[in-house]
DNA sequence: GTCATATTTGACGAGATCATCAGATTTGCG
DNA sequence: CGCAAATCTGATGATCTCGTCAAATATGAC
């Protein structure tokens, strides 16, 4: 354990990581907007005044939130989707994979929805690999949709609706491929296609990437 | 102009009514969460404690707001489909028309968007309607999904994802068509049905349905 | 015109939230 | 240990928001 000897900039670091983790908690259990900087002083077990000397208001640490978790959601797409040849095999295993974790890491995804009600995240981080991967599969003509920028719109919100479902417990088991089913669906696939692209094995990957980085 | 001389009840009823208006504009443009009570009574014209003749706190103003429109929202969607038979066709021309009038009245737009983000309009006014017409479309095998609810929920989602694609000014000029041919693949229509459904005129009905009843 | 009742009005006190800052605590160094 | 620099801390004053209430205004009956 033979740590580095600047305690200090390790404690203030430590500090500011707690700040950022409560507040991340906080949003994902009540919004942005209803969280008030001394809850999430309590929350992180630090004094009220330590707040301001990391950052300059809310609106600053919830930037820093955003900003790490759509990074983290980027990093997790990519790793999943790297392998994956096919874009409609690619589509549907990005979203089976967050409406799964929806499932199985509820914080996660009520931060994740409640960021992109106030900030958009999903745009952010999906949006551009989504757009990617669609421009990609019309091109090779897998996928076939009568307006890029509307699909790509209607399949986050389509996404959202169903984690939003999932979330509160009333989806079915099998809601991720019943979902990207749909999804597929819209991209032009018929339906025997997207029931079978739909139903493959997703890379094996069960849980490793952690709501934050570092 | 023969006033029945109850001018109390009249003056009475003209103030809450502006009161109301007032909120479903700053609403629309704000959300209700960051609309301060202030704020209501001076867009409205009216002494701030006139508010607390009519409403016992901005929750209960906003319900009144949210009451209206999901009745409004209702009866439109009835007026609209009432004279269709094919549950494909109701669909359509319900999203569409949704779509539609985000973008010639954005004020009733962003009024939908942000009561649904904190309020799940859009599930309540067009929820009931929605899984009647697919449970009555499947059941005849013109539809056909993997599963009712996420479909339901999915719609849903793709639907206000659109709409705010819309009001953002970022959509093509035929985007309910492209929205509405998505989600009849999404209910199982191929792409040539789609196609060909998505474009079927819309009943007449240019723009008599005001946003508040009354 | 006068009075009783209904309604509106804005100033006020109570409470919540914010941002600051002087003092306390921890760390690094000799 | 003793001192200086970095970091943390919570009390404090400023600002915002709320809900109340006594006074002002409008209406209706006589």
């Amino acid at each position: 354990m033979a740590d580095a000897p600047d305690r200090h900039a390790r404690r203030r670091e430590a500090t500011r990581a707690k700040l950022v983790a409560a507040t991340r908690t906080l949003i994902a259990r009540q919004g942005a907007d209803s969280t008030r900087i001394q809850e999430i002083t309590d929350e992180a077990d630090v004094g009220f005044g330590s707040f301001y000397n990391h950052f300059e208001s809310k609106d600053a640490i919830v930037e820093a939130v955003l900003a790490e978790t759509i990074a983290a959601q980027a990093a997790a797409i990519d790793a999943l989707t790297a392998a994956i040849d096919d874009p409609a095999e690619v589509v549907a295993a990005a979203h089976r994979s967050f409406v799964r974790r929806a499932r199985s890491d509820p914080d996660w995804g009520w931060l994740l929805l409640r960021l992109d009600m106030s900030h958009g995240v999903l745009r952010a981080s999906l949006g551009p690999y989504a757009q990617s991967d669609l421009r990609v599969g019309v091109a090779s003509g897998r996928l076939q949709v009568p307006d890029e920028t509307i699909a790509l719109y209607a399949m986050g919100g389509a996404l959202l609706a169903v984690m939003r479902l999932v979330l509160d417990g009333a989806a079915p088991p099998d809601a991720d491929v019943h979902h990207a089913e749909g999804v597929l669906r819209l991209l032009g696939l018929d339906r025997d296609e997207a029931h079978e692209v739909a139903r493959r094995p997703l890379p094996t990957r069960p849980a490793p990437t952690p709501a934050t980085p570092r």
